[in-house]
DNA sequence: TATTGTTATACTCTATAACTATA
DNA sequence: TATAGTTATAGAGTATAACAATA
């Protein structure tokens, strides 16, 4: 069971993929705390704003607890970038929805996020798409 | 400023890198939690089983400030993975190492980590290659 | 009875600022 | 005076369990 993959380039490719994740995350964080944002309220924001959605359905998109949505949710409601209305068919539901603001927001969110856009210009489109199907198999979604 | 890239490609790899970034923290996490350790504790423990160091360096490798990784080594020792020892050569500084017992979890810690891994066997070892390589460039690393 | 959202609780992580003991 | 580590404090995220309203 122990150090199945003595393999070095494997080993490298899973150090660079480590390296992309910490990366990620830091510009992700960075991008939301100049939102003043933490986040998980920027990852709500962000579901949000592609479409609105009961808490239920954020947290299961989130895959954290329902009750912790609620305290994401009052933050963001407090600020003014998301808004809970009724849902007309079911009354025990509450559906989270932005507000222009908070469209705004996550518009803005979005495009500070160069992380992966600014190196991506560096490869060629050929090399785009030979990233894009490698990481397609990686993950083995359809289409690989 | 706003919708810089439009180029359906590009997000498309970005959204990619998104995925592998979302899945590579489940499966840090769930690694984690079978051993009834946080991710930041799994963080700490993993970089202390490669080199013991003082708390002010892991808190610069972690990228967090050095009060929070008093309470993280706290509980790591309380539980008997790590010991914190004098520095022979400065008594200000405290080097934090791994007990036997925090060698043998990091290292089963690791095994654990199979996301990269398992998916990486499904690629040639030219296509690992080319992912490296790709990676590489993407990420400003030297060898690019 | 089951489900939705919330509340209550407890723990961890996080940053800031102040403290101590060394240097 | 500067540095290493800690403590105190406060805010945020997280899971668990119990609760009210609704289905």
């Amino acid at each position: 069971m122990s150090s199945r993959s003595a393999d070095p380039l494997t080993l490298e490719v899973v150090e660079l993929i480590g390296t992309v994740v910490a990366r990620y995350h830091e510009e992700y964080e960075h991008a939301a705390a100049q939102h003043s944002l933490t986040g998980a309220q920027a990852r709500v924001l962000n579901v949000l704003a592609l479409e609105p959605m009961p808490m239920r359905r954020i947290a299961r998109t989130l895959r954290c607890e329902p009750s912790n949505v609620t305290g994401i949710v009052d933050r963001l409601e407090a600020r003014g970038l998301v808004e809970r209305r009724p849902d007309p068919s079911d009354r025990r539901v509450k559906l989270a929805a932005p507000t222009d603001e908070g469209r705004a927001t996550a518009g803005r969110l979005r495009d500070a996020l160069d992380f992966a856009r600014e190196p991506l210009a560096g490869l060629s489109v050929a090399e785009r798409t030979l990233l894009r199907d490698l990481l397609r198999r990686m993950l083995g979604e359809p289409g690989a």
